[in-house]
DNA sequence: GTACTCTTATATCTGGTAGACATATCTCCG
DNA sequence: CGGAGATATGTCTACCAGATATAAGAGTAC
């Protein structure tokens, strides 16, 4: 069986309008870029699998051998089911974090660098998710955008913590400069000197 | 060819000390859980390669079977290699905010309890960070516990956003089920009244 | 002193996933 | 009206994570 979360984002989607499967990647990678992401590898077997169940019904798409899906109602309540099952941690993964705690190796100048990409891409974000802001509010679905704007909130929430973390970071990672924790001598230089 | 970033890691880990694979898993997911996760199915493979490639020496281990792993000097340039590398962006999965997209089906009461749930994980998460940051001031890697520190606060300020935000988002919640957007009608009721 | 069991360490194996790739349909311009 | 590029759609493969099997050592009872 396919992993539950992966059935739960497919059943939602189709939860706010019919589509395609490609469209569902387009409305995944967009709408829910910020927290979450699916690929065509899992998306279109899962349609499968939910339509050899009953919980989706394939429909006549606009192009011929596309295939427009929709939600039937033991998929509406199937999803209930799925939502109210308890959330699966992810592993995480910090690229960034990770060069960090080796930083030793890589000197403090290079990591101010690494810190200033992370924070740009925070900078960048939070301003996507304003104007994901805006739209959610000028866009029809009353009933769910509550929802949505709590889930903008929370990215833009990290968002911010990751800002401030990369200030103070800087400040310090110049100390560590200043002091000539220089890291490891650089590759020019010998072991044995 | 192995993820990079998998190669990071484990040469990154055998830089503080050679160790065996399973120690190693161990260390990783003590110290570097909180933003780094390795399992079995990476780690003795990637040893494997790179003991091929020269950039780790294996030696006796304490048990029978068992082997030490050691970096090489080639291999400590490799590292340095690939911490300059840019940090691949991982695809974010944040099952909590997945369901609470979707709230509108779930309804306020149960998006509450999930969101009480992260916010308690949150907490527990900081008090770990605490603890960890005493240990990491009275261990003896005076060279690398600055940037260990850096990481750490980087957890901190994450979880401290998750629990402002999980504050917002539960008041929010009390408005929206006292207004009476109660989710979609529970199973008991049909669905033309 | 010896045999048995329980815990800990190590390695492999399987299902699931991401993203590259192949294919087919539209649209716009000549 | 025909063709070329853009765009939409679906499949395939190599890789990864975690579960599971296997083996060694320590402790305990007789």
């Amino acid at each position: 069986m396919r992993s539950r979360q992966t059935r739960t984002a497919v059943l939602g989607a189709l939860s706010i309008q019919p589509m395609t499967g490609y469209a569902m990647r387009e409305a995944i990678r967009t709408t829910l870029g910020h927290f979450w992401s699916e690929s065509f590898g899992q998306i279109y077997p899962t349609l499968a699998e939910l339509e050899q169940e009953g919980l989706v019904e394939r429909g006549e798409g606009t192009r011929t051998g596309s295939s427009t899906f929709a939600l039937t109602p033991a998929g509406r309540a199937h999803l209930r089911t799925l939502l109210a099952d308890p959330p699966q941690p992810d592993p995480p993964r910090n690229g960034v974090l990770l060069r960090l705690f080796f930083g030793r190796v890589l000197g403090p100048e290079a990591c101010a660098d690494l810190v200033r990409d992370a924070r740009d891409r925070a900078e960048r974000q939070l301003a996507g998710l304003a104007a994901e802001r805006t739209d959610t509010d000028h866009t029809a679905h009353a009933d769910d955008s509550p929802y949505w704007l709590l889930t903008i909130s929370a990215g833009e929430h990290a968002a911010r913590a990751t800002i401030a973390w990369a200030d103070e970071t800087l400040a310090t990672l110049a100390t560590l400069a200043a002091e000539g924790h220089g890291g490891e001598p650089p590759t020019s230089s010998k072991e044995t000197p």
